[in-house]
DNA sequence: TCCAACTATCTTGATGTCGAGATATCTCTA
DNA sequence: TAGAGATATCTCGACATCAAGATAGTTGGA
């Protein structure tokens, strides 16, 4: 059963025939399900009204559990991206209803973000949403591939802990 | 052997104790995965003075074998980018001397990207460069586990071919 | 041969992100 | 308790990308 991976690492092994492809085989498959899962889960969100830049943000709410609410610094670190883009991330979706912005009464420097009600909605419909489209993804595998993948997927991602 | 992965499902599953978690274990890792993997390319790639994006150019190029030239057509094609975004990339990579853009022979529509030595020059040292970053990824995998691994995310990237 | 549909590329405007820097507040030590 | 350094958030400008539309050239059928 060849992939379009095959065919790249082949065309490599022509043009490189000096360097040893091993990691080829993992890391590209790797990026390229990468791609195509954002793909996935941008669809699943629309279906929704929600993109997925907010879905990260609603979501690491919805998971602290009440009363969903978390600083801009703890999302942005859950989140892996900058304060600057937090703080546009945080306006946006205050404009849409779905969280509010409060003073931290325990850090006068700070704010904590809130989820609203319809946040929670949204969140929880998105979620649901992305676990469908996720488990279509995986009815090829049984469910011990599944288990034998997550645990070789933990092991590369153990470095980084 | 417990990793950020584990206390994210946790966490989903005090919140969310309806649903059927099985796909985080695996997709949350491969997203994660993807992500570091993006960062440590970008730090390869730094180190050979170009960017993700000029590689995944390049690398389409050089992959052609000679004279190493393509239509901008195909390389959106293989680089999963818009028509726009191509124009945009050939002609910072033109202005950098690492391609040169010609009037195709065949089709006075069509324009043919073609490496320059110096193009071939960068690439190949990134290319080297990223070897040897994703092996020191890999150390921690047996050769069996990594064609496993390779086996199974071939799998699931199978429907997408 | 003509024309409609298609293809290839480029242009333009909107958008989201990043990185650097600004401001306000807190914390720890001397 | 004063001050230096750390921390939290926001502001702003630069930049890469995308989507939609414009332009030019090609192709196939009537």
């Amino acid at each position: 059963m060849r992939d379009e991976v095959d065919d790249l690492a082949e065309a490599w092994a022509r043009e490189r025939p000096d360097l040893d492809l091993a990691p080829v085989a993992v890391f590209s498959r790797l990026s390229r399900l990468s791609r195509h899962l954002d793909l996935a889960r941008r669809e699943a969100f629309t279906a929704q009204g929600i993109e997925p830049w907010e879905f990260d943000v609603l979501a690491a709410l919805r998971r602290a559990g009440a009363p969903y609410e978390l600083s801009p610094g703890r999302l942005l670190r859950e989140t892996l991206v900058t304060s600057g883009t937090m703080t546009n991330r945080v306006d946006r979706l205050a404009t849409r209803g779905f969280v509010e912005r409060y003073p931290d009464p325990e850090d006068r420097r700070g704010v904590l973000v809130r989820l609203t009600p319809e946040g929670k909605e949204a969140v929880d419909g998105a979620f649901t949403a992305l676990l469908e489209a996720e488990r279509a993804f995986l009815t090829d595998l049984t469910a011990r591939q599944q288990g034998d993948l997550a645990d070789l997927l933990r092991k590369l991602l153990a470095p980084f802990s």
